[in-house]
DNA sequence: AAGCATAACGTAATCGTTTTCGTATATGTT
DNA sequence: AACATATACGAAAACGATTACGTTATGCTT
């Protein structure tokens, strides 16, 4: 049996009256007696009416629905962005509709496309690694759709709002603190330079190496291309042979973080004596491993908000015709410092 | 500046022919001449022609979307059930909306009114910890729009579809496995027993200490409320006090098990000479800890593809008006066998 | 009593596509 | 020549809710 569904009709004809008249009793305009109104919201439990949003979509020309565009979701990073934008969106009446790139630029047009068709109110991107072209995000802008970006966002596109966290800076104060616990030496193993996130974060390595008067030394930059507990252990091997006196390393993410701390205890260095060891994201399971893994952490949640948020305002603006200037949000990182990059004196 | 944008109607005025023939060509029908489709497919894309699907979806009663409630989202679980859904919907054509409901029942009935009014081909549902009623669903089910149950599935709910994990054989397994390499005394740190995965996992445990003629001792069990690497940390100091003699301890999930590794070797426990370990979920991380961690692992994409794959040919059928029969489907957990639970003999 | 305001509802257009019937012209058949 | 068949398109009615305009009946003012 196909799908039935009560009408705003099937009321109005149960009743004896309008459609019109049924539509704002629902929605408790004041030009509806009571008497009125009390009879339609009664049949309209009795009969399970509930509004077709997708009727009431195309009439009112919005879809309360905003799009989100991410990477990838399987990532503790992207997932808590999400709940962060679901949380904002839910409070405001908004449904989510998601679509994962699996960082392919194909993917990521045809899933931009499909939101567009589906006439969301309002897009959330994050970019796919190989995206370096942004013309599928044409029909929004001359739609007048808002479009905010996050994390991963266009460096070209001008007139735009963004949130972005201060990747150099988390970065920096993250080597400083190495060098002020005394490590002479310190090695990063970075994410790959297409990434505009991997290259603020090396950018902040080298600056805090320069400011301190170390010298710079490019064999002590490791790329890793997949970002894994694996790489983590090899470049901790191999930067060891290299530079016996390597006493730091900054690592790209704490996934290669936790891999460098397993090869180093394996080779019997000492954390943070021999080598300190200090990762970015800010895992869970970074404060409970031994020993605990210094790291900077990301502010997810808050940006899935301040994203939603900028976006719901956006929308709002646009909807009621009035102007409004694209923002550019920054936001802090922290450094958590834990065992694993606490003063070599001091430590154990 | 509001919103405008490009419809069939503009395309048709501009050619001087119907919004019928338009709509025809840019569908490849066969009674358009060639000719016809050649200059509208050409306007179309001249003026970035997108059809609305809010406006289709109301004239043939489809929205090619499908929703997803989940209890939690950033869970690495919950976020591979996603990403599998994602990928079979995807392929299908259909978008998908996504809602989370925190574990609490308000929240889920919300948001499935929410998917409901938003008029959702299908619906798929992880259940909330609180939710113990099921009325929020009858709106689905008297419309005749399929919904498929997931993980957390409804116990007393009879004809709907479920995909579920059989963690009672994966329980079963690893105990039993932790008997055959040796260990006389195994302790669970379970989780609430409200839980249906919870009380499953438990009962394998049970199940396979009976099988091999190990005494029974409830002072074994220890409830994890909240399921955190903290708790594994804390039950195994606790343990390993009140049984001296406790040489296996099987956990819940990797984060208990994680937790209870790192308060074992801190105590100077051997693992798994002087206490085998074995966890649940398989996590990322645990294949590379020292020693790598034994778990049971769940095939969590699978399920997201399956559950997905399962509402698509019902909303095939329901589209058709062809009958369907209700799937149970139990998919088949892995013991991943690595150190932390080798053969006690053999190990260092 | 004429005029006006107000309350409470109805009519009908509208949103953009899809689809069911047509219809007109051209072509082929006998 | 009469008829059937294709071909290529159009008119108009859906889909379900919203809303700009009416309209009617009633009460109130002066």
């Amino acid at each position: 049996m196909s799908r039935k569904q009560v009408t705003l009709a099937d009321l109005a004809q149960e009743l004896g009256i309008s459609t019109a008249t049924v539509s704002r009793a629902l929605k408790d305009y004041p030009d509806i007696s009571p008497a009125t109104k009390k009879r339609v919201l009664e049949l309209a439990n009795k009969l399970n009416y509930r509004p077709n949003s997708i009727a009431a979509g195309l009439r009112k020309r919005e879809s309360k629905i905003i799009g989100v565009i991410i990477p990838s979701i399987v990532n503790h990073f992207f997932s808590s962005v999400i709940k962060g934008i679901m949380q904002v969106a839910y409070e405001a009446g908004y449904k989510v509709m998601l679509c994962q790139t699996d960082e392919s630029f194909e993917k990521e047009v045809a899933d931009t496309r499909a939101m567009f068709d589906s006439r969301v109110d309002g897009l959330l991107v994050s970019l796919a690694h190989e995206t370096d072209s942004f013309d599928h995000f044409k029909p929004f802008f001359e739609s007048n759709v808002p479009v905010v970006f996050f994390d991963k966002v266009p460096p070209t596109l001008d007139d735009v709002s963004r949130v972005v966290v201060d990747d150099y800076k988390g970065a920096f104060l993250a080597v400083e603190h190495m060098i002020q616990q005394g490590c002479k030496k310190i090695a990063h193993f970075r994410g790959p330079q297409s990434a505009y996130t991997s290259r603020n974060r090396n950018q902040g390595y080298i600056d805090a190496i320069k400011k301190h008067g170390l010298p710079l030394d490019d064999s002590l930059l490791y790329d890793c291309a997949h970002i894994t507990i694996e790489e983590g252990q090899s470049f901790a091997k191999e930067v060891l042979a290299q530079h016996p006196d390597c006493d730091g390393i900054f690592t790209i993410t704490d996934a290669v973080g936790l891999g460098a701390m397993i090869a180093l205890k394996e080779m019997g260095y000492r954390i943070p004596k021999d080598v300190a060891l200090v990762g970015f994201s800010d895992w869970e399971i970074s404060k409970v491993v031994d020993p605990p893994l210094s790291s900077v952490s990301q502010p997810s949640l808050q940006m899935g908000r301040q994203a939603a948020s900028i976006l719901l305002e956006e929308i709002i603006a646009t909807r009621d015709e009035v102007d409004y200037a694209n923002k550019n949000v920054m936001l802090d990182t922290k450094l958590q410092i834990r065992a694993s990059s606490l003063s070599k004196e001091l430590a154990v």
